[in-house]
RNA sequence: CGGGAAGUAGCGCAGUUGGCUAGCGCGCUUCGUUCGGGACGAAGAGGUCGCCGGUUCAAAUCCGGCCUUCCCGACCA
């Protein structure tokens, strides 16, 4: 891509009113941008990154083989009724009539829907054990929206449901969920910190959360130095002793057990080998996805801006062309950027013409992994720069190495 | 939903004891000079001063109401 031709709307100041890195940051590269309270767009940068995360998650989902669909999120606020989460909900719930008359809400969550359609679908025992996934838009009309898309009312969440037969197999698809979620996290480069915690108006009985260090954090976590050991920080549970640690920390991840909840108050059952009527055992486990991408930003930055981890950055490596009108300058950087193309590399060309300064701030604030620095005053000795965004170490190459030499670099980043 | 702060050009801000045609920086347009860490000169475009009402000869400025945004608490991925 080159960037002349694209949209990243990069901003020198910080944004009014905004406290949180990730959201400042999120701001001026460009990522997203703020239609009214909890509510943003995904410009093309920062969608670019969503689809990254997503195929991320998509892969590990994947590949404990659960199957991907995509449930609406217009609902009738019957099917709702009948579990008695219009009730519980209610003060998160976006509801409305449509012209029917018919009451309808925005999907806040979606047991209800996929448990409607397992007791639609699913008969059978030998239909056992399945679990679904989709990647879809939650809106919850919360009262205090934070950080950006930290905590937003139109958000983007990973949820799967898992149908079996027993508890023991929901036991196993639990801990397959909770392995790719130590998967997922670590591929986004982050260091979560798992903890047991209540299951709230989800329901059911064994839960955990998946939660990020970081100073916005709204919960906090208990972590013993010693063993690893965690406790979810709630009232009354102080643990006594030199070696716990008390982490402010992002929620990321939630699995929970539901057990026949949901099954039971919709019917969703099927018949075992003997013929027997029996609900579905169920478990459900979401991620915030777009709020992951403002933990890994919050987690991964300096005051030049956003160092992406390289599996998320938008691009693999930007080529800065610091003298754009240079024949010589541009036909190097045009040579590099087909080059790097041809081995399946996502590449971003700076070659707008603007100041150097301009665009050495730029690049350091969309935070692409690597950089190529073209120059005439390193081009005067056949060379040219490679920065890692990350480290800020600059390597000076035979302008005839760069792509040998991004290709040494790029398993270390 | 309680407590606090703020709304003036796309962004960041000044102006507020009521008084000329509402200003500055950045960005944007045109021309020229520049070109290794947010360059320089010249000429431009861009505004319901959040909204409604009140006071006044006169309101961005004073008064009342409302709206919006942000931050802190209770709740969530």
């Amino acid at each position: 891509m080159y960037w002349s031709k694209y949209f990243i709307p990069t901003l020198k100041e910080v944004p009014t009113g905004t406290e949180a890195i990730s959201h400042q940051l999120s701001l001026r590269a460009g990522l997203v941008h703020m239609l009214t309270s909890g509510v943003y767009s995904y410009l093309p940068l920062g969608y670019k990154v969503l689809a990254r995360v997503e195929n991320i998650i998509r892969q590990e989902m994947n590949a404990i083989g659960c199957h991907e669909l995509l449930m609406p999120a217009l609902h009738p606020i019957d099917i709702w009724e009948k579990t008695g989460r219009d009730v519980t909900l209610k003060e998160i719930m976006i509801t409305f009539d449509n012209k029917k008359g018919q009451r309808m809400c925005l999907g806040p969550t979606h047991e209800e829907i996929i448990t409607d359609l397992a007791r639609q679908f699913i008969k059978s025992y030998r239909q056992l054990p399945v679990t679904l996934y989709q990647i879809q838009t939650k809106f919850r009309d919360e009262i205090r929206t934070r950080f950006g898309i930290v905590r937003a009312c139109e958000f983007i969440m990973k949820d799967a449901y898992s149908f079996d037969r027993d508890w023991e197999g929901l036991k196993k698809n639990y801990d397959l969920q909770l392995q790719a979620y130590n998967r997922i996290f670590k591929c986004c480069g982050l260091d979560v910190i798992v903890v047991s915690a209540d299951s709230g108006a989800m329901g059911g009985s064994i839960s955990h959360e998946f939660l990020v260090a970081a100073p916005i954090g709204e919960d906090a976590v208990w972590v013993n130095k010693d063993d690893g050991q965690t406790i979810k920080d709630e009232e009354g549970k102080i643990p006594q002793g030199s070696q716990w640690e008390r982490k402010v920390a992002i929620e990321l991840g939630h699995v929970f057990q539901l057990g026949t909840k949901y099954s039971e108050s919709l019917g969703a059952v099927y018949l075992d080998e003997k013929g027997d009527q029996r609900p579905m055992i169920m478990g459900c486990y979401g991620i915030g996805v777009s709020r992951l991408i403002a933990a890994i930003i919050e987690v991964n930055n300096d005051s030049g801006g956003i160092i992406w981890p390289k599996e998320i950055a938008p691009f693999d490596v930007e080529i800065l062309a610091i003298q754009a009108s240079d024949e010589n300058t541009m036909s190097l950087a045009k040579k590099y950027y087909e080059e790097l193309k041809g081995i399946g590399m996502d590449v971003l060309l700076d070659d707008r013409d603007e100041s150097a300064g301009r665009k050495f701030n730029d690049a350091d604030l969309i935070g692409i992994p690597l950089r190529i620095i073209i120059g005439k005053r390193m081009l005067t000795n056949n060379q040219v720069e490679i920065k890692i965004r990350r480290s800020g170490q600059v390597i000076v190459v035979d302008k005839d190495k760069v792509k040998e030499e991004i290709l040494r670099l790029c398993p270390s980043l």
